[in-house]
DNA sequence: CGTGAAACCGTCGCCCC
DNA sequence: GGGGCGACGGTTTCACG
């Protein structure tokens, strides 16, 4: 998937998508400081390449009627590879789980829910979760309150490449 | 923010939407069964209201050259609502923290950060949040794998409004 | 909410560097 | 190789029924 090398257009361009996925690609263009086409081409580029993986509309969860967001802890019995890949498989099944990522340390797995109530979770975490093989240990911490969500990368820390001229 | 009642029509553009932020208004339209119009007017005031509070292009970091992915769990020494305050605002001050939720139980926070390599995050760690005011304990996860990375709400959840006719 | 019309945008071919 | 110009078709976005 990685066989192109990215430059500073490339990186400006992921740069604003990331804050504006809807932004038009005419004004892209302007605020890269290239014409259209060109810019056109490079995000049809980096979309195939995979460098973009998707664009995606930030919902307000509460709105929506879900109100219940959950940190949960997993701990495995065992970490073999076959066991990890039940796991994660079982995971991705579970639309409720948004995120599950496989830590170093004492945890094996942090998952995020959303769920529309408390009930809807706890069912699952008693049903599905606490009841699925090689699952040793679960601990769940309720979000009282979300103070940043900014999804993605920061751009601030990308150096920039020395001009090539 | 919220006077405004969702109907079926404003749920399924948002799950479409969450889907795929960068659908052209004609195909929301088409598969919402509505003509374009209204469709436009109906996302936009979405937009106004709230519900829908950005569009974001979903970057593979890896291809960025940010290796590096963190859960962060902090205490604090005090609970009280100015120190809270001031913690919350040093968070949103580090482009490097993507993510800050207030927890219940034993830990306060949890961090989701992002960083392009291991010492960038042992600075940011060592000199900045660690040395924090009212930081009592810091225990940090890197993240081994990530097994599934789905923005937003599950709207396998929402239930359908009755039909009103 | 739907129809029509006008302005804008995405997209392609070609030329240029 | 990549960027710019022009033109066509589709889309966005009005005003109106």
């Amino acid at each position: 998937m990685t066989g192109h090398r990215l430059d500073n257009i490339d990186r400006k361009i992921m740069a604003e998508l990331q804050a504006d996925g809807r932004m038009t690609n005419v004004e892209l263009a302007s605020r890269i400081g290239i014409s259209a086409p060109p810019c056109l081409r490079r995000v049809r580029a980096l979309e195939e390449a995979g460098f973009i993986k998707n664009y995606h509309a930030f919902v307000d969860a509460k709105s929506l009627g879900f109100d219940v967001q959950v940190f949960v802890m997993v701990g495995l019995i065992t970490q073999a590879e076959p066991e990890l890949t039940t796991f994660v498989e079982k995971c991705q099944s579970w639309p409720l789980v948004r995120e599950c990522h496989m830590l170093n340390g004492e945890i094996d797995f942090i998952l995020k829910c959303v769920a529309p109530d408390l009930s809807t979770f706890q069912t699952f975490l008693t049903a599905e979760l606490t009841a699925a093989p090689n699952v040793a240990s679960v601990k769940t911490s309720l979000v009282i309150r979300v103070a940043k969500d900014t999804p993605g990368v920061p751009f601030e820390y990308v150096k920039e490449l020395p001009e090539s001229g």
